[in-house]
DNA sequence: CCACCTATTTATAACTG
DNA sequence: TCAGTTATAAATAGGTG
């Protein structure tokens, strides 16, 4: 939209590229907001910027409990799929739902216990499905299930992490603390502000 | 856009409804998608159908991240939000910066050495901009440079833990090592792709 | 519900002061 | 740099099969 067609890649003009920015930023928060009142659904945006500045939008109270949704469901599905362990080693483990073929030299594959064994999941997985008719689309479910696998595992590992983590979060927050950061009112300030000019009300 | 104009409020007619869901889903998507090319910046984009169903984008290799990240970001604005606590409320409780008293007694504020003196310097530009005249645009751009400002001290602060922060993530990459990670190779599937459908060519 | 088809509304790239 | 304008590209509401 607008005076010229654009590609697909990166803005290389640094100037450009933050003006189209903020342009977008602005009309993707816009949108994301009309979805969530017109359809009745939540909706959870975050954007950091090249510069590390964080923007955010929620058609809710806040991010933080979408994104804490969106975490239950992902537990969850993990949980089901795990509780579903054997069943689906079965089956991923078995061809004969397709070949028929004997598949008994995967049983004694080791390490499997948890149900992880991704690259030998996956790559069967992958030959089954006869990857080469696969839409992108659903590559791209395929790639967030795959995700999820590994999510789960890495759940388990990172744990044994959180302590140290947790200990070094405290000292960080205790070298911080030696800043003094301020933090603009804007509320106020808009509140006493005179008539707002269109694009304002729209976009605020 | 389209045949009509559209209220900002709920649609009440369910089918609508969902057909609109469904068409703006996939616009905003895509829309987030651009940004994140465009750009070159980091998209999380969550979404919950009213009927709890969850759609999700990422521009970068997973939301889990961007996730992370926020989170991050988050906990770290409210650790410096509370250790800044004191000072701020002198700040604002003091309107010397909108009476033009005497300033001096903020010189002496500690932990401040660093060629930043934001307190001062911020109390400075207010009153040189005058402030209540600003929209709220601008207070917005305002922001964003005591952000930066905020974050270069963040900065040297941080590097401080750089380096055991380094080590930690080196030994969870040693640890997820055990895992065999799959990376999809899209493109070349997509090159090999025949014809897709123009739905496809528009959202991906 | 999906694909496709316009008529319209929106978003926005390029430009202006 | 930054708000405002304009010409165009895009998104999409409503409708059809």
């Amino acid at each position: 939209m607008g005076r010229g067609k654009v590609q697909l890649k990166r803005i290389e003009d640094k100037s450009s590229r933050q003006v189209t920015f903020s342009k977008r930023k602005g009309g993707l928060i816009k949108k994301a907001r009309e979805l969530g009142v017109l359809c009745d659904v939540e909706v959870a945006l975050v954007i950091f910027s090249d510069q590390g500045r964080l923007y955010e939008f929620s058609s809710a109270e806040s991010l933080g409990k979408i994104l804490e949704r969106y975490r239950r469901q992902v537990e969850e599905e993990i949980a089901v799929r795990r509780s579903s362990e054997l069943e689906k080693k079965d089956w991923l483990c078995n061809d004969s739902w397709r070949t028929k073929q004997d598949m008994t030299h995967h049983a004694d594959c080791p390490g499997l216990q948890m149900g992880a064994r991704p690259l030998e999941m996956i790559q069967r997985y992958l030959e089954e499905q006869n990857i080469q008719e696969k839409t992108l689309i659903e590559l791209n479910h395929l790639e967030i299930e795959l995700d999820v696998m590994l999510r789960q595992t890495r759940f388990r590992k990172e744990k044994q992490l959180r302590e140290e983590k947790t200990l070094m979060e405290e000292e960080l927050v205790a070298m911080m603390s030696e800043n003094h950061v301020l933090r603009l009112e804007l509320e106020p300030n808009n509140a006493r502000a005179p008539p707002l000019h269109e694009t304002l009300l729209n976009l605020f």
